[in-house]
This record gives structure tokens, sequence and C-alpha cells, in this order.
DNA sequence: CTGTTAGCGCCTTCAC
DNA sequence: GTGAAGGCGCTAACAG
């Protein structure tokens, strides 16, 4: 049923590397022998078979890219800036999706490995790093995606995670509010414990209380639980500022807020979500938002892999930081 | 560089049947040797090689995704979906992204099919689907994703959008809407095409004007500049209620409709997306919008694909058809 | 229980 | 411009 070179051959009157001549150097063919292989292959219906060629070339034309969660409109961003990118350079994406689950991130990358992609694009879980080490020094390039290599052993695509925590609770309380929440978590997530972080700083300096409330994801529906509870309480105990660490958190804190008979927003809550996707400005009440770049990031993140490839001595690798940027609207403006 | 399983028995001083046999069958292996391999696997960093595994084995592992947009959140859900389900059948799933573009669609399902993935799940641009059947024919298993194989020859997990698109335009005209719009596009997407037929089936019924704006493809941007050129209009040629092909383009129109001084929704002008969304619900003003089970097409799919493959004689397939389902929010509630 | 060996399909010298 | 042959890394069959 598989239809190999040598069949091609075959029916083509010609030998194998003849064949393989056609299909990868046409130059080196005379056109009419060239004709013939191509209508052998068209009618035997051959097509390449990419794992012999991987086996023997050593590496694949692929890169492997793992988001946290493919459902989060700012990774499908990012992931839409790596194909374009890699689109260029004649390399196509694979994405998958951990989930938020170490697990599957170490499932996916240990995939990606074994089918030797020309690099791994990820953005890891947690802050141990210690796996997607041992990855790199086996020889498969990787690059951390919206999140920083500290120690510089990694290239990197990021967002300064502190100043945009800073930036969102600086503008909360600018904005007149004394009673801020930091909603987000898992905490282990690096990203979010930054974005705290810079949270805290900004509170600290205004000499503002920050509550933290620690979310088991960043979903909607996350969201809307936490709200639930806020709404539980007596109106003097409510946040009168909330900073969620991402736009669907924000989103689903909207959902339930606005229904609320004896809450307003932003003039009894104020809120900040975080990425700024494309759905924060058509919200119910729409979303104050930090931004951050994220088709920009995707691509760079390509740019940096394909930077580590090509020195051949020891690979160059750099760490991008982009800054975020405070993006006002409705649910923090009087 | 590269270590191989014949590194491996080098050092642990087996042979490479061995080797593999502690890979692949451990029970054939006594435990002292196993212990024995596995420690120079570990202090070697071996790492299989799939490109080899597949080569031997003849088919891999993983199943190939491909769907119009990975922006769109409803594609996203199917690719949870897909993943869930592959999982337990001990899969992996590769998602791609055609971005509407045919010649990305080709190339994209010419990379899995050279991959020898164990199938290939392709939500169709076009209803040309003769690049497609001959893949399926050299012997790529492939399920039609979102769309309905008409003449029987796929197996396909589909939404009866006729029926979609005529429950979207009822409820306008039951809402007492007479002048609807309808607002998608390309119409070569056969998607669309059959929302605008039930649509036009309904409009028919009842003896109401049905306009149709084509767009260019299915965006939040786009929507947005339909709504523009709506706004442009005078006001007794504006149409009173808009079927959008999809959440997106409803989400645009609705952020230019909300802030235009002279239009209030859905008093003027009555709105029903398509997908239902995650955030269909947190919109400016709560979306209408025809339901489809998202993450049940994908896993569904899934389960297509394996029925196929199992049987040993002719292949099984299958067409599984949903209903989609209204739901109604404040952008159509009086 | 362990070792040897023959290919999976392709590409790339190297002769001709 | 064309053909023959070796080998990429792995597994499964067979022999011991």
């Amino acid at each position: 049923m598989p239809v190999s070179v040598r069949d091609v051959a075959r029916k083509a009157g010609v030998s194998v590397g003849t064949v393989s001549n056609v299909l990868n150097s046409p130059d080196k063919v005379s056109k009419k022998t060239a004709a013939l292989v191509q209508e052998a292959i068209d009618s035997l219906g051959f097509v390449r078979n990419d794992a012999a060629r991987q086996l023997r070339a050593g590496k694949s034309r692929s890169i492997g890219l793992v988001v946290l969660d493919v459902r989060n409109p700012f990774f499908a961003e990012v992931a839409r800036g790596t194909e374009e990118a890699a689109g260029e350079h004649g390399l196509s994406v694979l994405f998958a999706n951990s989930d938020e689950n170490s697990e599957r991130e170490n499932n996916l990358l240990a995939l990606f490995e074994e089918q030797r992609v020309a690099g791994i694009l990820v953005s890891p879980l947690t802050s141990d790093l210690s796996e997607i080490s041992r990855i790199r020094d086996r020889g498969t390039p990787v690059v951390l995606v919206d999140r920083k290599s500290k120690n510089k052993t990694f290239s990197s695509v990021s967002v300064d995670d502190v100043a945009g925590g800073n930036l969102a609770v600086e503008h909360l309380i600018d904005s007149g509010k004394k009673r801020i929440m930091f909603a987000g978590g898992p905490l282990e997530i690096e990203q979010i414990a930054d974005r705290l972080k810079g949270a805290q700083k900004a509170a600290e300096k205004k000499g503002v209380k920050l509550e933290v409330a620690e979310t088991k994801n960043l979903t909607v529906l996350e969201g809307r639980a936490l709200a639930e509870q806020i709404l539980a309480r007596p109106k003097n105990l409510r946040p009168d500022g909330i900073f969620a660490a991402n736009d669907l958190l924000a989103l689903g804190i909207i959902q339930v807020l606005v229904v609320a008979p004896d809450v307003s927003i932003p003039k009894d809550i104020a809120l900040v979500g975080y990425d700024d996707i494309s759905f924060a400005g058509s919200a119910l009440v729409s979303l104050t938002s930090i931004r951050q770049p994220s088709l920009l990031i995707g691509a760079q993140a390509v740019e940096l892999l394909i930077e580590e490839t090509k020195g051949d001595g020891a690979p160059r690798r750099r760490q991008v930081v982009f800054q975020p940027e405070l993006v006002v609207r409705d649910s923090t403006r009087k």
C-alpha cells in the first residue's frame, strides 16, 4: 500500500537516486527524465516519508510551541506571531497545550524532543526549569516565552510583569481606591507571582493595604467564583479596587459584579485586568488592562530561536524584555 | 553528540536488542540489567528518536488538527476537546492554523501527510475536497470537523448550520424585526454559506427581506468596519436586526454600535451571533448567539477517527450532526 | 533472558 | 546525467 521511492523508480524505469534528485535537486536531472519521474509520482500517489527524511537529515523543519492555555486569546495571538515568523524561515509551528499542568507540560516537551524538532518555544509553568535545561543541554534549542530567563542561561522573550503589576495597582490607587485586592494564581506560575510583586511594590509605596486572593487558575469561571465570594462579604469589607492577574479572570469578575444590585463599576469597585486581549475592549464594562505585545512576543521568540541555531560557536542567547502598557477603559474610568 | 541505542548498549555492556527491550517490553528483561541500562540512559542523556521509531513502525502516535483560525475561541474549544479525547487513547494532537487561506491549508495538510500522522482532523476552507480526498485515498484517515460530508465519503462532525441560521433569523423576526441583515463571509466557506441559506429560508417563510453583507473574513475588526458602514447610512435604510455569521464579527459590530449616539441595542438594532463563545455572555451588550457544542465536536471527531482506523475491512465512516441551540441575551431582549 | 541481524524509506556520496 | 550502495536509529524476529 505505501508507495516508496523505489516503487516510483521502478515505474519510471530509473534508479532511486534519480528519483531523489528529481525531488531535491531538479537541476541535476534532464527535463525528460524529470517529467517521466513526476508522472510516476503522480500516478502512484507517492508522498515523501518525513520520518525517513528526518532520520537521514537528523533534524526537522518544525518547531514546537507549548503554551499554558490555548483558550486564552493572549496565547492564541502569541501563536499567530510564531507562525508568521516561522513561515518566513520555511518552518512550521506545531502547537500544544500544557493546560497549566506540569505533567502535561513534561509529556509535550518529551514528545517534541523525541521528534527532534528544530527548536522548542515554551511558556513554562513553574520556576523549576531543570527539565527544560536538560532538554536544551541535550541539543534541542529552547526559547522561553512570556518568561524571563533570570540567570540568562536561556534565550527568552518576556514582558516586565513586575512593572505591569506596579502599573495596574498604581493606577487603581491614583483613581482613589484604598482597599485593593490582587486576584490570581496559582502563585507558582512565575508570571503571576511577578505581577503580584509589582502590585505589592506599588501598594507599599503609597501606603495602601493589598489583599491577596489566590485562585486555582486563571479562567472566566474562577473569576465568577471569586466575585461571588466578594459579594458575600459585608459591603465595607469588600475591596474597592481589584487587580486581576489576567483578563479572563477579570471578565468573569465583571460578569458577576455587573448584575449585583449594590455594586457599580468603577464607583464601588474598579477593575484592572492583564493581557489586553481583544475582548477586553468589548466587555460588559470595557476593561482597563495591561497590554502585552502578544504577536510580537511570538515573532521575537522565533527569531531568537533561529539566532541561537545559527552561530557555529557557542549559541548566542538573548533576553528580550518588552514593557507593558496601561490601557484605560471604563472599568476604572470615573 | 547525538546518543543512540548503540551508545547506551555499549555503556551498559549489553546488546542493542536488550536496550530496546528495556524501553518497549520491560517484562522481558531482568531487573538487574534493566537497572543497568536505565542508568546508562540517564547518564548519557539518551532520548529516543521518534523519526526512527516511526519509520520502523510505519505510523505515528500523533494526530494533526487544522483549524480555520486559532484566534477564534470556538476553535480553541474544539482543540481542547480533541486533546482530551486523544489523550485517552494515548495520542497527541498537533494543531495548526490555516488562517482561512487555501494555500496554507494545503501546506499543512501536506506536512501532516508527510509526517504520516495517525490521522488528520480538518475544518476545510472551501467545498473543494479533492485534495483532501486524495490524501485520504492514499491512506491517511481524515475526519471533517465543523463540516458535513455531503456525499458521506468522509467521516464528519458538524452542526446543522442551516438550522442555526434559520434559528437566528426566526428569532430576530419574532422579536419584531423587519429589515434583517446577514453579515459574514467569504461565502466560499461552506459553514457560512449554510448559515446564510438557513437565514434566507426563515426570511422567505415569514416574508421578510434579507440583505446580505458579505465580509472578507470573520474577525472583530471586520465587524467594526461593517458597523461603521451601517452607521453611515441614513437611519431609515439601516437594518433593524443583524445576524452575524460568528461571534467575533458580532462583537465588533457591538463595539461600534454601542458608542453611536443614535442607536440603541436591541431597540434600534438587534443582534444575533454564532458559536456562543465564552466571551459572548460578557460583551458590552451581552450577545444572543447560536451555540455549537465545541468541546464535544472536538472529542467526537477524535472518536470517529479512531473508529475509522480500527476496522480491518472497509473503514466505517459516520456523519455526526449536532443541533445548534439559541441562547438569548440582551442583544435581542427587549 | 540476552544477542544478532535485517530492514523501515530516504538521501548522498561516489563511480560510471 | 544516471545508477549502486551505505547508513541514519530503531524494533522485532529469531537464535542461542
